[in-house]
RNA sequence: GGAGAAGUACCCAAGUGGUGAAGGGGCUCCCCUGCUAAGGGAGUAGGUCGGGAAACCGGCGCAAGGGUUCAAAUCCCUUCUUCUCCGCCA
């Protein structure tokens, strides 16, 4: 949610940010500042009329109480009562339709973000190299079904396309990368969060999942039941809302926060095909932070969650490309975007394996979540997140380039610990 | 899933149709005393929306949303949450 005073004050400041994302909602704009000025119009209207109301409803009682005959005052706040109902219903369809407005709209991009879609993104840094290897690599499907590691026929038996089963190794190593991570955020003085994973509506809106993009999520109903829940396709929907309608204290920010769990999502539309193995699934884990910052912090904050999802590729020893995403790319409600993509070699491309994003104010906007500062005067907090890190895309990552020539993958030292010492999974006879 | 009870501010809590939603604790300030405690007084309904340069004025608010009424914390309906009991259950 965007603040409407900067819309009023300011709309071709707010079109032009909108631009940067290769989205035309000038027309929605015009449509809000004139919502917005009828809405006011019609507010002052309202209130007038309710102000005469409670004025005679405190007289009412004095007549009646002096023996006084009430009627010809009842008969004529008969008549107001009908009008405020009228001016009332009027009033609240045009609260209605500003905030549905309001609410389709976008975050808007930070100003040194790149204009334009997906390709504009700018590639900052790599970390580490491309694994050359002296024999023919092999891709991560056909090694982790060797390995034992994963079983993609079973999982397509029990949960269909763009599902699977980790077994043996796979369920080992995926077990010890979301321990390594926890560990990882816990040292760093971050609080663990297991949330429900069935959320309601509120929780969508608020993170800026809803109204647009409900067919993105699986919806959860019984049918004896009108009660309607989703599951989470991203621990961030459950964290920024922890503190949803809550007044925070200035020293208690920031708040930093993981959370584990698994991630649904339906990916409609996304090819498949392309795609093989873990890169896209309907069921993933991943390690989301979140932070809730106050507003001159958030972008120190953004620099610690980067950093903090660097760190754990870096240690797992996995070569790496940090984009920032051009506005377009970013996601409705974000200002600014960076992404960790992994090189994946049997795909020849580099595969995203955390996101880190500022919301700034727009999701605490939406949610209602504030914090009183030093003046004591409220002001939004700004929330934040970054996975750290999603596991089904580090692993391909992780059994791709550390193959050896016979089909066996060493695991990454820091992975070691976790993993009862192993140092070398190899081919099952 | 069934039955019952409840939801008022930071906390406890009164208030069953009518002028400003009692009271207490806590917190803040002042006085007295004097450095611990006790006593006296004052303030303490947040927040949001509309108007205004501001002071300020006004609307809304008793879990949420509807309804009845000139008027609702109060009466009716729906929903949510909590507690107690029963049932079912990994």
């Amino acid at each position: 949610m965007l603040d409407i005073k900067l819309i009023r004050e300011n709309p071709d400041y707010v079109k032009a940010a909108i631009h940067k994302r290769e989205m035309d909602l000038d027309h929605v704009i015009d449509e809000i500042l004139d919502v917005d000025q009828k809405r006011r119009e019609a507010t002052g209207a309202v209130e007038a009329k309710k102000a005469q109301q409670n004025a005679a409803s405190k007289e009412i009682p004095k007549i009646k109480k002096a023996g006084g005959d009430a009627s010809e005052v009842l008969a004529r706040m008969k008549t107001l009562s009908e009008e405020i109902k009228e001016a009332d219903a009027a009033l609240s369809e045009l609260n209605e339709k500003q905030q549905t407005l309001m609410a389709s709209l976008p975050n808007l991009p930070d100003e040194d973000v790149q204009p334009g879609g997906k390709e504009q993104n700018i590639p900052d840094h790599v970390w580490g190299e491309k694994p050359q290897f002296d024999f023919e690599p092999k891709d991560h499907v056909t090694l982790c079904e060797s390995l034992g590691m994963i079983d993609y026929p079973r999982g397509a038996k029990l949960g269909g396309n763009g599902a699977w089963v980790y077994r043996g190794w796979g369920a080992r190593m995926e077990w010890a990368l979301l321990n390594f991570f926890i560990n990882e955020h816990l040292n760093d003085g971050y609080e663990l969060i297991l949330p429900p994973h069935m959320l309601n509506y509120e929780c969508g809106y608020v993170a800026g999942q809803f109204p647009k993009f409900s067919d993105e999520v699986y919806w959860i109903q019984n049918p004896t039941s009108s009660d309607r829940k989703f599951l989470l396709p991203t621990a961030e929907t459950a964290l920024v809302n922890l503190h949803r309608d809550e007044i925070l204290s200035a020293d208690e920010l920031p708040k930093k926060y993981i959370a584990y769990t698994p991630c649904y999502r339906r990916e409609a539309g996304s090819y498949r095909s392309e795609e093989r193995g873990m890169i896209r699934g309907h069921q993933f884990n991943k390690v989301e932070m979140v932070q809730y910052t106050k507003p001159e912090d958030s972008d120190r904050a953004f620099q610690e969650l980067v950093g903090k999802a660097e760190r754990l590729v870096q240690e797992l020893g996995l070569h790496y490309r940090l984009s920032r995403l051009a506005a377009g790319d970013c996601s409705a409600s974000m200002a600014r975007t960076y992404d960790i993509e992994v090189w994946i070699p049997s795909m020849g491309i580099y595969k995203e394996v955390s996101s880190a994003s500022n919301a700034r104010a727009y999701q605490a906007r939406r949610g209602n979540i504030k914090y009183r500062d030093e003046n004591r005067k409220l002001q939004f907090v700004h929330t934040l997140n970054a996975s750290g890190l999603a596991t089904s895309r580090v692993m391909p990552a992780i059994v791709e380039q550390y193959q050896n020539a016979d089909g066996s993958v060493t695991v990454p030292e820091v992975l070691r610990p976790y993993m009862g010492g192993v140092d070398v999974i190899r081919p099952q006879k």
